[in-house]
DNA sequence: GTGGTCTAGACCACA
DNA sequence: GTGGTCTAGACCACG
């Protein structure tokens, strides 16, 4: 479980955070009842500051994956096919699946070869 | 071609019509060299400032999916399969993908039914 | 000596054309007391603005490499090694080489390379 | 670092100010990692708006040459040699070579002594 | 009449 | 305090 982060990248670096967690608990480097490192831990090991590492935490509780307890710290709570995902959710994904998606066939890629990818990218997930 | 924005909504405005572009190039709404809404009429339909119209038709100029013409306004100029996408390119999209795919695994959906949905995506594009 | 244009290039019409007329004359497509087409014939030719045409034609005018005469239109006045340029010609020459020789250093092209790329553009000029 | 603007030039002030730090970067004036001034500094120091800094960095950021920091303003993202150019940019490149060289042939400058100029000139990059 | 550029001033997200 | 975004209004280059 190694975060790293780009303090001047595209993103901001709470979203990069919470992009490498979603990535570590999808391929199972993180499992539900896992601990996450403490806010201030986590930030003194990036040289970043507490709030930026809260935040990240805190989009994770509100997109369900974590659980955040007083005294228990950051808990993964929730795993590949822990439980289905919700309708709202699954439109909000879909909307951003489907703008992705028209960009790489608008750009010039077939369509069975980013089907292909996509395969790939998800075994990577499910084979470890 | 009906373009929307939501002036509140997450993603900035100008993102907002360039991706809402991108999907319209994909699924054949817009065909290379059909003509965009001039900057200003837009601008004046939508309610927003031109600045705003004009950052989104400069993006997807340095995107390759328009080319904004002296007299003739923004034109599409690029279509699906027109041209391949460069490395660069291709390794961004696939970040994107990845922290994408991985969401959805990590809440719960199953890789067949992502790839599925991944699909019926693509083939919204393919059939039009 | 065929002249084309792109209405919604990057660059402007009028430049289009005088950058074309500027490497016929440096590949000796075009020699001193060739005459060009009319503007009108030309604006006609390429479904073009005759203003566009001679604007294009007057910056020539002003760059010394043609004449224009009331009844003998435009004629190329100067070639290759015809005359040596003025100073002032000269300087602004080297401040856009050096831009220009820059953005190719900064952006990863070895000076080798990039003389010997130099090198072939001009044996392009010399050898017809 | 020294950066000025001729506001009634020929090129854009934007446009001036990304050359002139494309130069700095191939000469070594600006190293990677180097901060430039912020937006709002840079305007108040040449007596310009913030906006047009702003699109003078955001130019040389999608050419790759910097990366905009959230906290630490602009800094200096590719230097020479770092990373190889692609295949469109080089093209481009090209094409832009070919007419600048074709003027100087074409204005009287022996291809000797052209081919001199563009080696003193990259040499003043390679040698500091 | 089109996009391109510049100015001016405001608010917000990020850290 | 930084860059990012948006608005408003003006002038210019191009065709």
């Amino acid at each position: 479980m190694l975060l790293t982060v780009e303090p001047d990248g595209d993103d901001p670096i709470y979203q990069q955070l919470r992009d490498q967690i979603v990535v570590a608990v999808a391929d199972g480097t993180l499992k539900p009842g896992d601990a996450l490192p403490t806010t201030r831990q986590l930030a003194a090991d990036l040289g970043i500051n507490m709030h930026t590492v809260n935040k990240a935490y805190d989009r994770l509780r509100s997109e369900g994956l974590v659980r955040l307890g007083r005294r228990t710290g950051a808990v993964v709570a929730r795993g590949p096919a822990d439980e289905p995902a919700g309708a709202d959710e699954l439109a909000d994904w879909e909307r951003r699946a489907r703008t992705l998606l028209a960009e790489a066939f608008a750009k010039g890629m077939a369509p069975p070869e980013v089907l292909e990818r996509c395969r790939a990218l998800l075994a990577e997930f499910t084979s470890r």
